[in-house]
DNA sequence: AATGAATGAGACTTCATTCAT
DNA sequence: TATGAATGAAGTCTCATTCAT
């Protein structure tokens, strides 16, 4: 009696995922280059075959990695930003992107990597483009509403604050205060409005 | 007539910066695991052997990189910052720091990719921190001799900026507009001076 | 209700013929060494297991399918030609010889292809051995009751021929007109008689 | 002191030969698929690595074995044959043809495989049917300048008895007569021309 | 009878490094 | 100083075969 689809199914799911994480935690600690299929075999428990069984590629397990990344990363941006938005749904935003941000340093960090190979993350880069740009577009939303008069400088300096935190967030071995981060971008912004 | 020793040592010179700066462009454009000795020989127009005459291995002529590259950053802070700053001193230190990140954005690209990178550059981390530690010091030094209330946050405001701008600069592909930059971090600094 | 021996023993047959059909058809389009079993399992629409259900490997789909193939080879010889032959009869002998080459060509490249590779065919060149002997046999029979005085010749002349039919068979991708080839070898038979 | 750029050149000649030359013998042995690098290296009295400094891919020095075999079969044809062929010129190009197939054999036999193969030999299998052609076209002209009345099947005959040649030459195992093969075939032709 | 997950040996290939010249 | 042939370890990937279900 072979076992059903479902259970087929299922156990493939947890291995892809298995190696899925293990990988991410290889690639982003030693780099893609230098992490070997062997390695993230032995580290997930299985065999070099077995991961050759899942994924067509070292490369294609990256691609899934990436791709699962931004899936959540949207499913972040999905709720809905689309009205006015208030000072509590803006503070409430821009924690909870650094919530994102700071628990999946690790992906991050992969991620940053790749970037800075040429030809590595072009389709990424994209995709990373579209988030950035999401950001920019509630943010600048944000400030207009407010009634600031300096837009432009407003947009650039929090968006300058935002990579900062975020190149802390990938770099720093330690933990970080997220909320500390938060409170600094906000503040910022408080200070502009009441310096119009 | 056989050339004499100085001139051999001059030859030895300028091949050993020839490698670095072929290798330094492709370690930054292709990753340091991903760029092959043969690759940089190609691009040096030399042959793999030589390379080995002038660098015991693919590792020795990474860590020449960086350290070349750390003595030319602390050149640029052995200017004497000891006194108080004045306020176009300060000014000029911000624009300096920043014209130098922007120059050898490949190299801090290079540098970035190896931090991310878990036992590659600790040493080269440890001397990163040397430099942002100097950074800090200056820009402590500057904010309390203003008397700036909220030391803290106006110093982790800055820094963030600072790391945001870095970040652009090894990640962007286009020019950057260095000055720009250099002015808000400025302006951001006499408006916590005007706020207090 | 369970089905009955007999049932099962029909399916494994049906099964079996299955997965050697589309080994052969893989095994001469692609080459033995260059077809994986997960393709033949997924041509076949089974799954690995199963094929290794009925045969106990590769190597053995591969003896099955020549032995199967041999057979009705002899089939075909195993009518009576015995005694002398006359004229239609041996007409009859070379067509049948030729629609039975050409019916089965998948086959004979796959065979041709075998005899090719050193030590993967021996069994199956002796059978083909035999079936040369054969044919010659009968050929030779022929030519001598006719009093052709040449026989030697004749004989290579015709074989020769015969072979040169074969290697088209196996090599061309169009459809190949038996009939032609057939009449011509038989002419060529009926010259040497005219010129004896 | 380097070698000089000649001395590299013969180098690797010589050793692109050797490899050449070894690969030959084993893909003919064993058959493309069934030939690994390492056996061809160590038949070949080097390392792996080495093979890999000189052909891009295994697959590659397939082609280069492909493409010098043609080359020099292009050479034999290259002579000239463009006027009216007398007998004794016939007869030597018919001769010719069978040598110089009967002390390549070892490459006809790979040849011959590799037509077997899909997708294997395109390019090859182009070139082959340009010899064919070549072949075809000398008959041709023979033939009708002897006022043979039934071209098409006396050229079909020459023809298939060639292959018939072909086929034997690459199969057998044993030292083949190619004086008698030729001679049958030149025969067949007089039969022809007296039976006009 | 039937499935496909799992293995491990071995295939092709790359590359840092050495060495004879 | 300078070359590139040569090596060998290690990397990516494939595949015949086994096995739990």
């Amino acid at each position: 009696m072979p076992r059903s689809t479902e259970q087929f199914e299922k156990i493939r799911e947890q291995k892809k995922k298995l190696i899925m994480e293990t990988a991410l935690e290889l690639f982003a600690k030693k780099g893609f280059d230098a992490t070997s299929m062997s390695q993230v075999a032995q580290k997930a428990g299985i065999s070099k075959g077995l991961a050759y069984n899942y994924f067509k590629s070292k490369q294609e397990i990256l691609d899934s990695i990436i791709k699962t990344g931004f899936d959540s990363v949207y499913a972040h941006f999905d709720q809905n930003y689309d009205g006015v938005l208030t000072d509590s749904e803006f503070y409430y935003f821009i924690r909870e992107t650094f919530r994102m941000v700071f628990e999946n340093r690790i992906f991050w960090k992969l991620f940053l990597s790749l970037i800075l190979k040429e030809g590595q993350a072009e389709s990424a880069l994209e995709k990373y483009g579209k988030s950035t740009e999401e950001i920019a577009f509630i943010l600048n939303r944000y400030i207009k509403s407010k009634g600031i008069l300096d837009t432009e400088e407003c947009m650039m300096l929090v968006s300058l604050m935002l990579k900062g935190a975020f190149l802390v967030a990938v770099t720093s071995h330690e933990v970080v205060d997220t909320e500390n981060f938060a409170n600094m971008i906000v503040n910022t912004c408080k200070n502009k409005i009441a310096s119009n």
